[in-house]
Formats: structure tokens, sequence, C-alpha cells
DNA sequence: CTTACATATCATTATTTACTGATATCATTA
DNA sequence: TAATGATATCAGTAAATAATGATATGTAAG
């Protein structure tokens, strides 16, 4: 499994901001903020595939951020605390008090907004 | 500019994720946070090179992480806001309560830390 | 105006990481 | 127990990202 390559990551810093930094991840996150969702339901929301999913669940699992619980079938999987939640919210708050540059610092490559 | 292609990404929270999510640029972060530092200063601290230290300072003032300031011939690069520094606190203390397990998690893999 | 120092830039290469597609597992239902 | 549905796993490949090394830029001092 390449995905949990971020497992052997050393720093558990360096591994937890990892868990909020790949696109994928950070969907299925803020899709499982709302409420616990099974498998399909997250890949219906977020339009990834359902291996690509699966191995991204894997990794968030691993590194504590959701937990699964097996009904049925079914494997539903929630956020493991709020403080997860917050996270995202210190980001928002961040990126509005702080780091609004983020937004625009992309104007040093005109070509890739152009082509 | 390739370590700046963090700037082509279009959800500004993904893009501050990914400015702590690299082990040099999360150095070069920690490092700042007790006081302003010169370019070579970091590179002492963190003994990573010269370039690969400008890259990811280049990446890091893009992004509004830091910022700096003309002293002489010497640059002297400093945390942008507190707030970032509360977002390295706020990761230690998810750390401490939520994911204590994101320590852990590597020993699905155990050639990995054998070999 | 040449030298030395400090930093930035950039192309190339190396490494990491994510995605895909095929298949395995495991629980349910017929 | 065969078939179906839901999820997990994994090898292979593709894509993204970081590190390196050479060099450019700019600043100060001799």
């Amino acid at each position: 499994m390449v995905i949990n390559s971020i497992t052997k990551i050393r720093d558990p810093k360096l591994k937890l901001f990892r868990g909020f930094a790949d696109s994928s991840r950070l969907s299925i996150l803020i899709a499982l903020r709302s409420k616990a969702l099974t498998v399909n339901e997250i890949v219906e929301v977020t339009g990834l595939t359902q291996s690509n999913v699966s191995n991204h669940l894997a990794c968030l699992r691993c590194c504590d951020l959701v937990v699964s619980e097996q009904r049925g079938r079914y494997a539903i999987y929630r956020i493991k605390d709020a403080r997860v939640g917050q996270f995202l919210d210190l980001a928002d708050e961040l990126l509005a008090d702080v780091a609004k540059g983020v937004n625009e610092c992309d104007n040093y490559d005109a070509s890739a907004t152009e082509g």
C-alpha cells in the first residue's frame, strides 16, 4: 500500500498535517463533518472512485482521524473527534484573517491559469 | 518553479494545509516560531541546503505564512502572524488528545522499520 | 569595478504520493 | 451454497512534489 506511506513519517505533527493535505482526503473529511457516511455515500458525495476512497479511508483511519463501524455489510465512517472539525475551522479562520493572500498567489504562473 | 506548484491549488484550505505538510517547510516554520531568522540561520538550524530552504521560503512567502524583510544583504524571515503558531499548537493538542494513534500506526509495514 | 557574501532562481533528476483497475474478502440473501 | 452487494487490498502506473547543483542576482566592502 503506497498511500499509507505517510504512516512511515516519524514526526506525528507532520503526519497529522498530511492527513489534511490531500485533495481527496480533505474532501472526505469535509463530507464526514456533517454526518457519518458509508463508503458508497462518500464515493457519491466526493465523486472519487471506490478504491480511491477506500485507500484514503485506510489512511485516515490509521492516523486516527476517522473511525469505522461495521453495520451489516456497510461500513459507517465518521470523524473520530470534534477537534478534527475544529482544526478545519481554524484553517478557515486563519485563511480569513491571516493568509488572505493564499487565494491570490498564482499570478506568478500566468500560463497555468490561461492555458 | 516546481515547489510552488502548490500555489496552483484552487482550494485555499488545501493550500494552507500543504504549507505545513512538508517536512522541510514544517521545520522552517517551527524554527521561525521562536524568532526571526536569516536564510543562512535557517539553513544551519534545519540542516537543509541553501537552495532548498530558499525554494521552500518562496513557497511559504507566497502563501502568506511568512514574510521577509531585506536588511542589508540579509533577508530576515519571520512568521507572518501568531495564528500560524497557534495552528501548530492546535496540532500538538490534537495529537495529545485525539490522534494518539498517529504515533503508533506503522506496525502494518514491519519490513520498512526493520530493513 | 572587482571580490566576496547572501539569497534567489531554475532546469534536471529523484523521490514520493496518488490513482487505476483487477481482484479478494466478507456479509447478506436467494 | 451460489449469487449479489459493499468494502478492502494490492500491484502497476501516472502524476505531483521535493532535492540537487549550477548559476543568476543583488548588496556591500575592498
